[in-house]
DNA sequence: TATATTAATGGAAATCATTATCAATAAGGA
DNA sequence: TCCTTATTGATAATGATTTCCATTAATATA
């Protein structure tokens, strides 16, 4: 039975960090694997703890540099819901991207993903995008859409 | 002649703080001010270096107190553009509410506001909120978006 | 207007997420 | 296998935001 981190079969990523002379580390494998296996929005304490659970040799620093690395590849986003630490997700799936944004809970802190009506949405970004892009001679490579107010729960309890 | 800060007409937010209760400070005046003079998206310590100039008793403490509160009362947004700290801007004039997104440059923190599409984006976004609340039953109170990328500047200067 | 009540303030210390340092380690090419 | 050097992790430092608490001042009331 193989270890629970020894190198199976190449994964997606191997090319993207060879490409960029990066190497490929346990570390490295470990915390992009944590993030693969979780649908939720982990802070990079949620990452280290997971991470350590596997391969306990890991050090919070390291985590820290890795998702700024990943960031910075473009593999995943960081995101800040006003919690006060950010919070990362992969960005795409092994296969294709999940292009999704956020609803945000002022009261409990809960995250909910939503994919309604990324068509017409994208379909008003990218006219957004070109407009402003010739206006302000700005080059957009991404964007953030978040809405906030009270989950069902916190609604509930309010009155 | 009056003093900097003496109490002049009666502002458009007092009936605000009188009707939560709460008291008409010399430090929440002139926080207010610095925030309605300023166009900027100003940091907790900008707010205070400008307020120092015109009450040089303000404590670092009381502006971010202060913030909050008005964050809470919805006089003022509360931005994180990744710069480490978070920007404050009115959320309306004296007059009428000025809704606006933000362009952002990832490379030198330039934000600049942009108010194109508001009203095909309001439409979407009215849509949008509708069947949100609806499927998540969540109560949407707003929304941000933004842009992420290169101003014309930093655009240049990748070349 | 003078007084009492208590919300609000501000300086100092504490918190807490994130970064910087640097000697030790290990990935990957030769 | 060996060498080069990118990467790591423990520790200390940083910096924005909060907490504490004794003092002050806004406002209701006499
Ligand atoms: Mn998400
Ligand atoms: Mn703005
Ligand atoms: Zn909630
Ligand atoms: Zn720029």
């Amino acid at each position: 039975m193989p270890g629970r981190w020894c190198r199976g079969p190449a994964k997606w990523w191997h090319g993207e960090f060879r490409g960029c002379g990066y190497r490929i580390t346990i570390p490295r494998q470990i915390i992009l694997q944590v993030l693969d296996e979780s649908k939720e929005h982990l802070s990079a304490e949620d990452i280290y703890l997971k991470v350590h659970n596997i391969y306990p040799a890991i050090g919070l620093t390291t985590v820290y540099r890795t998702l700024d690395l990943l960031v910075n590849m473009g593999l995943i986003f960081k995101f800040d819901f006003g919690d006060g630490r950010a919070r990362y997700e992969l960005a795409r799936g092994a296969n294709e991207p999940y292009h999704h944004h956020h609803l945000i809970c002022t009261n409990c802190g809960r995250i909910i993903d939503y994919t309604d009506f990324v068509d017409e949405e994208l379909e008003l970004i990218k006219k957004t995008e070109k407009e402003l892009s010739k206006k302000y001679n700005f080059e957009i490579k991404n964007h953030t859409i978040q809405f906030y107010g009270l989950c069902d729960e916190c609604s509930d309890k309010e009155k």
